[in-house]
DNA sequence: GGCCACTATTCAGTGTCACTATCTACCGGT
DNA sequence: ACCGGTAGATAGTGACACTGAATAGTGGCC
Protein backbone atom coordinates (compact mmCIF):
# COMPACT_ATOMS: atom_id res chain seq x y z
CA UNK A 1 0.00 0.00 0.00
CA UNK A 2 1.14 3.99 -0.69
CA UNK A 3 2.29 4.99 2.69
CA UNK A 4 -0.94 7.41 2.68
CA UNK A 5 -3.18 4.58 2.89
CA UNK A 6 -1.40 3.21 5.55
CA UNK A 7 -1.50 5.70 7.48
CA UNK A 8 -5.25 6.67 7.05
CA UNK A 9 -6.14 2.78 8.02
CA UNK A 10 -5.08 3.20 11.28
CA UNK A 11 -8.08 3.09 13.57
CA UNK A 12 -10.19 2.23 11.05
CA UNK A 13 -8.88 -0.95 9.79
CA UNK A 14 -10.42 -2.37 13.75
CA UNK A 15 -13.51 -0.80 12.66
CA UNK A 16 -13.78 -2.31 9.14
CA UNK A 17 -12.34 -5.71 10.74
CA UNK A 18 -15.06 -5.27 13.69
CA UNK A 19 -18.22 -4.32 10.34
CA UNK A 20 -17.45 -7.65 9.34
CA UNK A 21 -17.68 -9.81 12.22
CA UNK A 22 -20.98 -7.95 13.16
CA UNK A 23 -22.22 -9.60 10.22
CA UNK A 24 -21.12 -13.37 10.64
CA UNK A 25 -18.31 -15.03 12.56
CA UNK A 26 -15.11 -15.53 10.90
CA UNK A 27 -11.53 -16.30 11.79
CA UNK A 28 -7.87 -14.40 10.39
CA UNK A 29 -7.43 -16.18 7.41
CA UNK A 30 -10.64 -15.75 5.96
CA UNK A 31 -10.92 -11.88 6.68
CA UNK A 32 -7.88 -11.12 4.78
CA UNK A 33 -9.19 -13.79 1.59
CA UNK A 34 -12.59 -11.01 1.87
CA UNK A 35 -10.26 -7.71 2.45
CA UNK A 36 -7.99 -8.89 -0.83
CA UNK A 37 -10.95 -9.30 -2.79
CA UNK A 38 -12.72 -6.07 -1.78
CA UNK A 39 -9.47 -3.89 -3.24
CA UNK A 40 -7.11 -3.96 0.05
CA UNK A 41 -5.12 -5.92 -2.07
CA UNK A 42 -1.86 -5.27 -0.04
CA UNK A 43 -2.99 -5.49 3.38
CA UNK A 44 -0.62 -8.39 5.37
CA UNK A 45 -1.55 -11.01 6.75
CA UNK A 46 0.27 -10.53 9.98
CA UNK A 47 -1.69 -6.96 10.29
CA UNK A 48 -5.21 -8.94 10.77
CA UNK A 49 -3.88 -11.60 13.13
CA UNK A 50 -2.18 -8.94 15.31
CA UNK A 51 -5.58 -7.08 15.13
CA UNK A 52 -7.65 -9.69 16.26
CA UNK A 53 -5.05 -10.69 19.29
CA UNK A 54 -5.46 -6.76 20.05
CA UNK A 55 -9.65 -6.90 20.05
CA UNK A 56 -9.66 -10.03 21.69
CA UNK A 57 -7.41 -8.70 24.42
CA UNK A 58 -10.20 -6.29 24.82
CA UNK A 59 -13.19 -7.87 25.22
CA UNK A 60 -14.98 -6.87 22.12
CA UNK A 61 -14.61 -10.47 20.37
CA UNK A 62 -15.41 -14.22 21.84
CA UNK A 63 -13.13 -16.59 20.08
CA UNK A 64 -13.89 -20.83 19.66
CA UNK A 65 -10.98 -22.91 17.98
CA UNK A 66 -12.67 -24.96 15.12
CA UNK A 67 -10.95 -27.47 13.37
CA UNK A 68 -10.32 -26.90 9.95
CA UNK A 69 -10.62 -30.13 7.28
CA UNK A 70 -7.35 -28.18 5.78
CA UNK A 71 -4.05 -26.81 7.58
CA UNK A 72 -4.42 -26.35 11.33
CA UNK A 73 -7.34 -25.26 13.35
CA UNK A 74 -9.20 -21.92 13.34
CA UNK A 75 -10.23 -18.97 15.91
CA UNK A 76 -13.44 -18.48 14.88
CA UNK A 77 -14.48 -15.04 16.27
CA UNK A 78 -18.01 -13.43 17.16
CA UNK A 79 -18.79 -10.05 17.91
CA UNK A 80 -20.02 -9.81 21.66
CA UNK A 81 -22.27 -6.92 22.94
CA UNK A 82 -19.02 -4.98 24.15
CA UNK A 83 -17.85 -5.25 20.87
CA UNK A 84 -20.95 -4.02 19.13
CA UNK A 85 -21.17 -1.23 21.53
CA UNK A 86 -17.43 -0.38 20.21
CA UNK A 87 -18.56 -0.61 16.48
CA UNK A 88 -21.58 1.96 17.27
CA UNK A 89 -18.82 4.56 18.56
CA UNK A 90 -16.98 3.73 15.58
CA UNK A 91 -19.77 4.34 13.02
CA UNK A 92 -19.89 7.62 14.79
CA UNK A 93 -16.92 8.72 14.56
CA UNK A 94 -16.73 7.81 11.37
CA UNK A 95 -19.60 9.79 10.38
CA UNK A 96 -18.61 12.91 12.05
CA UNK A 97 -15.48 12.59 9.93
CA UNK A 98 -16.65 11.93 6.80
CA UNK A 99 -18.76 14.55 6.74
CA UNK A 100 -16.61 16.88 7.82
CA UNK A 101 -14.05 15.66 4.85
CA UNK A 102 -17.06 15.64 2.17
CA UNK A 103 -17.42 19.56 3.26
CA UNK A 104 -14.09 20.17 2.97
CA UNK A 105 -13.80 18.46 -0.42
CA UNK A 106 -16.53 20.59 -2.21
CA UNK A 107 -15.07 24.26 -1.52
CA UNK A 108 -15.91 23.97 2.65
CA UNK A 109 -16.81 27.28 4.41
CA UNK B 1 -10.28 13.27 22.09
CA UNK B 2 -11.41 9.48 22.01
CA UNK B 3 -8.73 7.74 21.35
CA UNK B 4 -10.82 6.42 18.78
CA UNK B 5 -10.93 9.14 16.79
CA UNK B 6 -7.36 10.13 17.32
CA UNK B 7 -5.99 7.04 15.76
CA UNK B 8 -8.73 7.95 12.79
CA UNK B 9 -7.31 11.54 12.78
CA UNK B 10 -3.42 9.65 11.86
CA UNK B 11 -3.28 10.24 7.93
CA UNK B 12 -6.56 12.02 7.73
CA UNK B 13 -5.52 15.17 9.53
CA UNK B 14 -2.85 15.63 7.15
CA UNK B 15 -5.50 15.65 4.37
CA UNK B 16 -7.72 18.03 6.34
CA UNK B 17 -4.79 20.58 6.54
CA UNK B 18 -4.17 20.25 3.39
CA UNK B 19 -7.16 20.48 1.71
CA UNK B 20 -7.63 23.92 4.40
CA UNK B 21 -4.72 25.13 2.55
CA UNK B 22 -5.73 24.30 -0.73
CA UNK B 23 -8.70 27.27 -0.38
CA UNK B 24 -6.17 29.86 1.22
CA UNK B 25 -2.95 30.58 2.71
CA UNK B 26 -3.26 30.51 6.37
CA UNK B 27 -0.92 30.09 9.67
CA UNK B 28 -0.63 27.74 12.34
CA UNK B 29 -2.93 29.19 15.01
CA UNK B 30 -5.96 29.97 12.31
CA UNK B 31 -5.77 26.89 11.59
CA UNK B 32 -6.26 25.57 15.61
CA UNK B 33 -8.95 27.70 15.45
CA UNK B 34 -10.83 27.12 12.18
CA UNK B 35 -10.49 22.98 13.33
CA UNK B 36 -12.07 23.86 16.55
CA UNK B 37 -15.24 25.42 15.08
CA UNK B 38 -15.87 23.54 13.08
CA UNK B 39 -15.86 20.31 15.70
CA UNK B 40 -12.86 18.91 16.21
CA UNK B 41 -12.87 20.93 19.51
CA UNK B 42 -9.67 19.04 21.16
CA UNK B 43 -7.22 18.55 18.29
CA UNK B 44 -3.99 20.02 20.91
CA UNK B 45 -2.20 23.39 19.23
CA UNK B 46 1.17 21.06 18.77
CA UNK B 47 -0.26 18.65 16.78
CA UNK B 48 -0.86 20.98 14.13
CA UNK B 49 2.34 22.97 14.18
CA UNK B 50 4.56 19.77 13.97
CA UNK B 51 2.19 18.78 11.13
CA UNK B 52 2.94 22.18 9.56
CA UNK B 53 6.62 21.42 10.04
CA UNK B 54 6.35 17.83 8.81
CA UNK B 55 4.79 19.14 5.32
CA UNK B 56 6.39 21.85 4.59
CA UNK B 57 9.92 19.88 5.34
CA UNK B 58 8.11 17.79 2.64
CA UNK B 59 7.86 20.44 -0.01
CA UNK B 60 3.89 20.84 -0.04
CA UNK B 61 4.02 24.23 1.43
CA UNK B 62 5.98 27.46 0.71
CA UNK B 63 6.06 29.51 3.61
CA UNK B 64 6.32 33.36 4.46
CA UNK B 65 6.72 35.08 7.80
CA UNK B 66 4.32 37.98 8.27
CA UNK B 67 4.47 40.06 11.24
CA UNK B 68 1.31 40.07 13.47
CA UNK B 69 -0.57 42.85 14.61
CA UNK B 70 -1.18 40.96 17.90
CA UNK B 71 1.43 38.55 19.10
CA UNK B 72 4.51 37.50 17.44
CA UNK B 73 5.25 36.87 13.48
CA UNK B 74 3.02 34.23 11.89
CA UNK B 75 4.36 31.61 9.74
CA UNK B 76 1.80 31.70 6.38
CA UNK B 77 1.61 28.50 4.91
CA UNK B 78 0.55 28.20 0.65
CA UNK B 79 0.20 25.24 -0.57
CA UNK B 80 2.15 24.64 -4.12
CA UNK B 81 2.28 22.05 -6.86
CA UNK B 82 3.60 19.84 -5.35
CA UNK B 83 1.65 19.46 -2.11
CA UNK B 84 -1.51 19.55 -4.84
CA UNK B 85 -0.42 16.69 -6.53
CA UNK B 86 -0.45 14.81 -2.83
CA UNK B 87 -3.91 16.24 -1.76
CA UNK B 88 -5.08 15.01 -5.01
CA UNK B 89 -4.31 11.59 -4.46
CA UNK B 90 -5.29 11.86 -0.76
CA UNK B 91 -8.55 12.26 -1.77
CA UNK B 92 -8.93 9.66 -4.30
CA UNK B 93 -7.37 7.37 -1.59
CA UNK B 94 -9.87 8.78 0.72
CA UNK B 95 -12.83 7.91 -1.53
CA UNK B 96 -11.83 4.73 -1.88
CA UNK B 97 -12.09 3.95 1.45
CA UNK B 98 -15.15 6.32 2.46
CA UNK B 99 -16.65 3.72 -0.63
CA UNK B 100 -15.52 0.45 1.17
CA UNK B 101 -16.92 1.56 4.36
CA UNK B 102 -20.23 2.79 2.84
CA UNK B 103 -20.68 -0.48 1.64
CA UNK B 104 -19.75 -2.18 4.95
CA UNK B 105 -22.14 -0.18 6.90
CA UNK B 106 -25.07 -0.93 4.96
CA UNK B 107 -25.23 -5.20 5.52
CA UNK B 108 -22.07 -5.16 3.00
CA UNK B 109 -21.76 -8.03 0.83
C1' DG C 1 5.27 49.02 36.70
C1' DG C 2 3.55 44.42 37.28
C1' DC C 3 0.22 41.09 36.09
C1' DC C 4 -2.86 38.73 33.11
C1' DA C 5 -5.04 37.31 28.80
C1' DC C 6 -4.59 36.53 24.09
C1' DT C 7 -1.81 35.53 20.11
C1' DA C 8 1.74 32.44 18.06
C1' DT C 9 5.26 28.89 17.78
C1' DT C 10 8.44 25.07 19.36
C1' DC C 11 9.91 20.76 21.40
C1' DA C 12 10.93 16.45 24.18
C1' DG C 13 8.72 12.37 25.49
C1' DT C 14 4.73 8.81 25.02
C1' DG C 15 1.45 5.33 23.10
C1' DT C 16 -0.73 3.21 19.38
C1' DC C 17 -1.03 1.31 15.09
C1' DA C 18 0.02 -0.97 10.49
C1' DC C 19 3.96 -2.99 8.21
C1' DT C 20 7.96 -6.15 7.40
C1' DA C 21 9.84 -10.40 7.83
C1' DT C 22 10.04 -14.60 9.63
C1' DC C 23 8.55 -18.70 11.96
C1' DT C 24 5.52 -22.68 13.27
C1' DA C 25 2.15 -26.09 11.92
C1' DC C 26 -1.27 -29.19 9.35
C1' DC C 27 -2.84 -31.25 5.12
C1' DG C 28 -3.12 -33.22 0.16
C1' DG C 29 -1.17 -34.27 -4.16
C1' DT C 30 2.76 -35.62 -6.93
C1' DA D 1 10.16 -36.51 0.38
C1' DC D 2 8.61 -32.24 -1.25
C1' DC D 3 5.69 -28.34 -2.28
C1' DG D 4 1.70 -25.40 -2.28
C1' DG D 5 -2.27 -23.93 0.09
C1' DT D 6 -4.31 -23.21 4.63
C1' DA D 7 -3.88 -21.04 9.32
C1' DG D 8 -1.76 -18.46 13.00
C1' DA D 9 2.05 -16.04 15.96
C1' DT D 10 5.68 -12.57 16.85
C1' DA D 11 9.79 -9.35 17.26
C1' DG D 12 11.24 -5.14 15.43
C1' DT D 13 10.39 -0.67 12.68
C1' DG D 14 8.46 3.85 11.27
C1' DA D 15 4.95 7.19 11.28
C1' DC D 16 1.73 9.93 13.50
C1' DA D 17 -1.24 12.41 17.00
C1' DC D 18 -1.06 13.55 21.88
C1' DT D 19 0.72 15.52 26.39
C1' DG D 20 2.76 19.08 28.68
C1' DA D 21 5.67 22.58 29.01
C1' DA D 22 8.38 26.38 27.45
C1' DT D 23 9.19 30.71 24.82
C1' DA D 24 7.86 35.22 23.07
C1' DG D 25 5.24 39.38 21.57
C1' DT D 26 1.24 42.60 22.31
C1' DG D 27 -2.35 45.06 24.82
C1' DG D 28 -5.27 46.30 28.73
C1' DC D 29 -6.20 46.68 33.69
C1' DC D 30 -5.28 47.94 38.28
Amino acid sequence: MGKQVTEMLKGTLEGIVLAILAGRPAYGYEITSWLRDKGFTEIAEGTIYALLIRIEQRGYVDVEKVPSEKGPPRKVYTLNAQGRAYLDEFWRNWSFLAERLEQLRKGDG
